[in-house]
RNA sequence: GCCGGAGUGGCGGAAUAGGCAGACGCAACGGACUUAAAAUCCGUUGGGGCGCAAGCUCCGUGCCGGUUCAAUUCCGGCCUCCGGCACCA
C-alpha cells in the first residue's frame, strides 16, 4: 500500500469520480428539504485570488456539510462578466472584450474545479451572454412599464478616467470606487431606477432577515438615512409664493435668523431676474461648480454663500429674514432649502459666524443657560412665544400642529438614499432597450425583439464617446411603434443590474422564454446562506434587495428578501495589507495548489482563524496544514495495517476513553460548524482526536488486540468522515482504504451518543478563597458534601484552610468547589 | 465628529447564561533516528521568585475603578487600532 500522501493523484482521481457520479447536480425534489448555498460570483479577471478562494472554500464546507446532513443542496457558480477591465483590455491590447472575458473565465473555472468545490456546473451563469442579458433587458422593461425606470437630466458623478457616470454608491471619498480618480460633477440626462420608492421597505424588511452581520445592516441603515421631521412653508409675499423647507427641528423655528436655498434651486432665477444680483449669482454658481468633489469634502467647514437681495417671512412669528444661497445646501436633499438657526445647528452656526449673521437662542440646556455658542442638544424652549418653557422634544410636534392648522406645515420623513443611476457610457454591458423616434419619442423595445445585441465590430478608442455611440449600424434602427427611422439608446446598464438577479437564474438556467421558472424559484428561493466580502455591504446587497422587492410587488416572486442569512467573511492579508498586485504582496492559489494540493489550501484557510476576521497569509501555516494532512494519512493507514492477536494485553479503560473522545469530537465539530461557522475550532478538535490516536498507536508495537483495532478503526472512520467537508479528496481516498463502498461526500454525517460524551468520574476544582488549591476526582453528580469530604482529605487544601472555619462555600455541580475562610 | 467591531504568550488564535486563562497550530530551544541533511518522532516553552530536586509560590487577558466567594467574561470611566458614514437641514 502506498505510504506517501500523493495529493495530486488523489485529488484528480476523486474530482473525476464526483463528476462521473454527478453527485453535485441538484434537482428539485418536491417535499425534500432544500438548502441554497450561494457565494458571491466573481468578476473574471484571470486566476482567482486568495480572497475568492477563502469565499468559495467557506461556501463549499457549508454545502458539503448540508449535503451530508440530508438536505437537497443547491450550490451554483457563475461569472459577473460585463465590466470595464475587459473593455480596457480591448483598448490597450486590441483583444475583443468577449474573447478576453472567456479566456479569463476559463482560467478561473479551472482553478475552482481544481479546488474541488461542490458546484453544479450545469447551472453556470455568465452575465455577458445574450441568453442572460436579454433578461436583464427584460427586467429593465418591467421596471420601465411600472414607472420604476426613468430618464432625467441632473447633476451626476463623472469619472474622467473611466469615461462614464457612476452611481452615488460607487463614489468613495469623492473618487471613483474602481480606479480612484476624483469624480467631477456634470449635468447629463441619465437613466435611473426608482430605488427611493423602496427606502421605507428596505429599512422595514430588515426585520425579516435572519442572521445578517450587524455592521452590514448598520451601513445600509446609514446609507438609506431616514430622518423624521416636518415640511414648513416660509412666505414670499413679493412673488405671492411659499418656499417649503424640511427640518428635523421645528422646535427651533423661533431662532431662524436667515434662510438658505441651494445655489441651483430653480426659484433663485426668478428671484434675481432683472436685479443687480443676477450677474453675481452666475459667477458664484460657476465658482462652486468648479470645485471638485474631493475639494468639497476636504473643507467641509468652509461654507460659501451670498445674499440675493430678498427677504422671506417666518410663518410662526412673521419675522422677516434675509434670503441667501450657499454651497452647503444640497438641491437633492429635502426641498433644497434650509431655515438657518445658527444658535442650534452646527452648520448654520459656522455660516452665521463667517458672514456676521445674527444668532438668536431659543433652546437652553435642561440644567442651565444657553452659553453663547451652538447648542444642538434637546433642552427647554425659550424666546419662543407661547411655546416658551416647553421641553424641546415636546415642542417639535406642538409647533408643527400649530402651523398645520394654518396649512403651513405637515410632518414628513426624508431619506438620504438617491435613485440608482444605471446608465454607463461604455460598450461592455447590457444595452438599455430603448429607442428614440422623432415622431413617437422615447419608445421601449418590445419584449419579442430582445435581446438588443451588442454589435461585435466596434471601434475601441481610448476616449471620447462610447463605442456604441459611434457604431452607426447599432444606432440607426426603426421605431418599433411607427416603423420610421429611429436611434437606439447607446448607454449600457451598470453591471450591478446584472448581478441583482443572478441568484434567481441559477434556479432554472435552462429556461429560454422567461428569466426563471416560477416553480423552480418557489422551491429553491430564498438563498438560505449567502457568503461574500463585506465590500458589497451597500452596493450589491442593497440593489439585490431592491430588485427582489420590485419582483415581489409585480407578483413574480413569493418572498420579499433574497438572502435569508448572510455571512461576511474577512479579507486575506499579507504583511498586514490586503493582497493586491500594486503592493506586490499576492500569493497565487494556483502555485500553492500545485505545491501542496487543494486540501492543504482548504485546511489552512479554515484553520487560520474565524472566517469573519481578516486572515494573515503565512507560508509556515500552509506547511503546518500540509503536515496535519500527512499525519492523518499515516495514522489512518497505520491503523488499517495493524495486525491483531487475542494474546495482546490491553487497557479497557483506555479504549473507553478513546471512544468518549470520538463522540465528543463529533459533538464539538457539529457545534462549531452550526453556530457561527467556526471551522478553526472544529479542525483543532479533530487535531486533538488525531493526536490521541497517534499516542495510542505508539503504545503498540506491530500488533494489537481485536477489540482495540475495532475501536481504532471506529476512530479513524469518524475522523475521516468529519474532516470530509474540509479536505474532501484525502478523506474520500482514506474512506476507500478503510474499505467503504459509498462515496463519502454523499454518506450520512456521523452522529454521537449523548451517554458516551462524558466519563462517570469528574475532576472538580477546589478553591480556597477563590484560588485553585487542588482538584478531586469524584463520581459524576456528586453532592457538595461528598466533594467537600474528598477535598478535606487533600493535604494541600488542609494546608491552605489552616484550621480556619469555612465561612461560606460555593459549589458548581461537577465543576468547582470554592471554600471561603 | 457620528455609527459599528476589536485589544489575551514571540505569532495566528482558544476559553464568556461569571467558575482551572493560554486548547489547537506556527515559531523557538533541547533530544532521538541518520555517515550527514531533509522528513519523522519525543520533550520544553506567559513572566518573576524560592528549591539540588519532584515541586512550591506570586503576578498576568489595553488602562483605572466597581459588583461578586469568583471577572478575559458583567457595570462605569478612559486609551489605542481597524472598518463604515460624513455639510443630509
Amino acid at each position: 500500500m502506498a505510504r506517501v500522501y500523493e495529493f495530486d493523484r488523489i485529488e484528480r482521481k476523486w474530482q473525476t469520480r464526483w463528476e462521473e457520479a454527478k453527485i453535485f447536480a441538484s434537482e428539485k425534489v418536491e417535499g425534500k428539504k432544500k438548502y441554497y448555498v450561494l457565494e458571491m460570483f466573481p468578476y473574471p479577471s484571470g486566476d482567482p485570488h486568495m480572497g475568492h478562494v477563502k469565499n468559495y472554500v467557506i461556501g463549499d464546507v457549508v454545502a458539503r456539510y448540508f449535503i451530508r446532513r440530508g438536505y437537497n443542496v443547491l450550490h451554483p457558480m457563475g461569472f459577473d462578466a460585463f465590466g470595464l477591465p475587459a473593455e480596457n483590455a480591448a483598448i490597450q491590447h486590441g483583444i475583443h472584450p468577449a474573447i478576453w472575458t472567456h479566456e479569463k473565465i476559463e482560467r478561473m473555472r479551472e482553478v475552482l474545479k481544481r479546488l474541488g468545490i461542490s458546484y453544479d456546473w450545469r447551472r453556470e451563469v455568465i452575465t455577458c451572454e445574450p441568453e442572460y442579458y436579454r433578461f436583464t433587458q427584460w427586467f429593465f422593461l418591467q421596471l420601465y412599464k411600472n414607472g420604476l425606470a426613468y430618464k432625467k437630466e441632473g447633476p451626476v458623478n463623472w469619472c474622467p478616467s473611466c469615461s462614464t457616470v457612476l452611481a452615488n454608491e460607487q463614489v468613495v471619498d469623492g473618487a471613483c470606487e474602481r480606479c480612484g480618480t476624483p469624480v467631477v460633477r456634470k449635468k447629463l440626462a441619465q437613466w435611473y431606477f426608482r430605488i427611493t420608492k423602496y427606502a421605507e421597505s428596505l429599512l422595514e424588511d430588515m426585520k425579516l432577515l435572519g442572521n445578517w452581520p450587524e455592521r452590514v445592516l448598520t451601513m445600509q441603515r446609514n446609507w438609506i438615512g431616514r430622518s423624521e421631521g416636518a415640511y414648513i412653508d416660509f412666505l414670499l409675499p413679493e412673488l405671492n409664493e411659499k418656499v417649503t423647507v424640511f427640518t428635523t427641528r421645528p422646535d427651533t423655528i423661533y431662532g431662524v435668523t436667515f434662510f438658505v436655498l441651494a445655489p441651483e434651486h430653480p426659484l433663485v432665477d426668478r428671484l434675481i431676474q432683472g436685479t443687480p444680483y443676477e450677474e453675481r449669482v452666475r459667477e458664484f454658481r460657476e465658482r462652486i461648480a468648479r470645485k471638485s468633489e474631493v475639494e468639497r469634502i476636504s473643507d467641509l467647514t468652509e461654507k460659501e454663500g451670498m445674499f440675493i437681495g430678498k427677504t422671506i417671512i417666518n410663518p410662526v412669528n412673521g419675522a422677516e429674514v434675509p434670503l441667501w444661497i450657499a454651497d452647503y445646501v444640497l438641491l437633492e436633499y429635502g426641498t433644497g432649502a434650509v431655515m438657518g438657526v445658527p444658535a442650534h445647528d452646527e452648520r448654520d452656526y459656522q455660516f452665521a459666524r463667517k458672514y456676521g449673521l445674527p444668532i438668536q437662542p431659543v433652546i437652553r440646556p435642561h440644567d442651565g443657560e444657553w452659553q453663547g455658542e451652538c447648542f444642538s442638544e434637546p433642552g427647554v424652549m425659550i424666546n419662543s412665544g407661547p411655546f416658551s418653557g416647553l421641553p424641546s422634544e415636546e415642542g417639535k410636534a406642538k409647533v408643527v400642529a400649530f402651523l398645520a392648522e394654518k396649512g403651513l406645515a405637515k410632518p414628513a420623513v426624508s431619506y438620504r438614499l438617491r435613485d440608482w443611476l444605471i446608465s454607463r457610457q461604455r460598450y461592455w454591458g447590457a444595452p438599455i432597450p430603448i429607442v428614440y423616434c422623432d415622431r413617437c419619442g422615447e419608445v421601449p423595445v418590445p419584449e419579442k425583439d430582445l435581446p438588443v445585441l451588442l454589435p461585435p465590430n466596434v471601434d475601441f478608442l481610448p476616449s471620447g464617446p462610447s463605442p456604441l455611440a459611434r457604431c452607426e449600424e447599432f444606432v440607426n434602427t426603426r421605431c418599433p411603434s411607427c416603423g420610421g427611422p429611429a436611434r437606439r439608446e447607446t448607454d449600457t446598464m451598470d453591471t450591478f443590474v446584472c448581478s441583482s438577479w443572478y441568484y434567481l437564474r441559477y434556479c432554472s438556467p435552462w429556461t429560454t422564454d422567461r428569466p426563471f421558472d416560477e416553480a423552480d424559484v418557489r422551491y429553491w428561493m430564498p438563498v438560505d446562506q449567502y457568503i461574500g466580502g463585506v465590500e458589497h455591504a451597500i452596493l450589491h446587497l442593497l440593489y439585490s434587495r431592491f430588485f427582489t422587492k420590485v419582483l415581489h410587488d409585480l407578483g413574480m416572486v413569493h418572498f420579499r428578501e433574497p438572502f435569508s442569512n448572510l455571512f461576511a467573511q474577512g479579507m486575506v492579508t499579507k504583511d498586514g495589507a490586503k493582497m493586491s498586485k500594486s503592493k506586490g504582496n499576492t500569493v497565487s492559489p494556483r502555485e500553492i495548489i500545485e505545491k501542496f494540493g487543494s486540501d492543504t489550501v482548504r485546511v489552512f484557510i479554515l484553520f487560520a482563524g474565524p472566517p469573519e476576521l481578516d486572515m494573515e497569509w503565512s507560508d509556515r501555516g500552509v506547511e503546518g496544514a500540509f503536515r496535519f494532512l500527512n499525519r492523518v494519512w499515516r495514522v489512518v493507514n497505520d491503523i488499517v495495517e495493524m495486525k491483531t492477536s487475542i494474546g495482546v494485553t490491553f487497557d479497557r479503560e483506555r479504549i473507553q476513553s478513546l471512544e468518549r473522545m470520538v463522540h465528543r469530537t463529533i459533538f464539538r465539530v457539529n457545534q462549531d460548524i452550526e453556530r457561527e461557522f467556526h471551522f478553526n475550532t472544529a479542525i483543532s478538535a479533530m487535531m486533538e482526536l488525531l493526536n490521541e490516536m497517534g499516542d495510542y498507536l505508539r503504545t503498540k508495537a506491530t500488533e494489537c488486540h481485536p477489540e482495540e483495532k475495532t475501536m481504532l478503526l471506529f476512530a479513524a472512520r469518524t475522523l475521516v468522515s468529519l474532516l470530509n467537508p474540509v479536505a474532501p479528496h484525502l478523506t474520500e481516498e482514506l474512506w476507500e482504504i478503510l474499505g467503504e463502498q459509498e462515496l463519502l461526500s454523499v454518506s450520512p454525517w456521523p452522529s454521537y451518543e449523548e451517554a458516551k460524551l462524558h466519563e462517570d468520574v469528574v475532576e472538580v476544582v477546589v478553591q480556597v478563597n477563590g484560588k485553585v488549591r487542588g482538584k478531586v476526582r469524584v463520581p459524576r453528580g456528586s453532592s457538595q458534601d461528598e466533594v467537600l469530604k474528598h477535598a478535606l482529605q487533600d493535604e494541600k487544601i488542609q494546608h491552605w484552610l489552616n484550621h480556619a472555619p469555612v465561612r461560606k462555600s460555593v459549589y458548581v455541580q461537577d465543576k468547582l468547589l470554592n471554600l471561603v475562610v
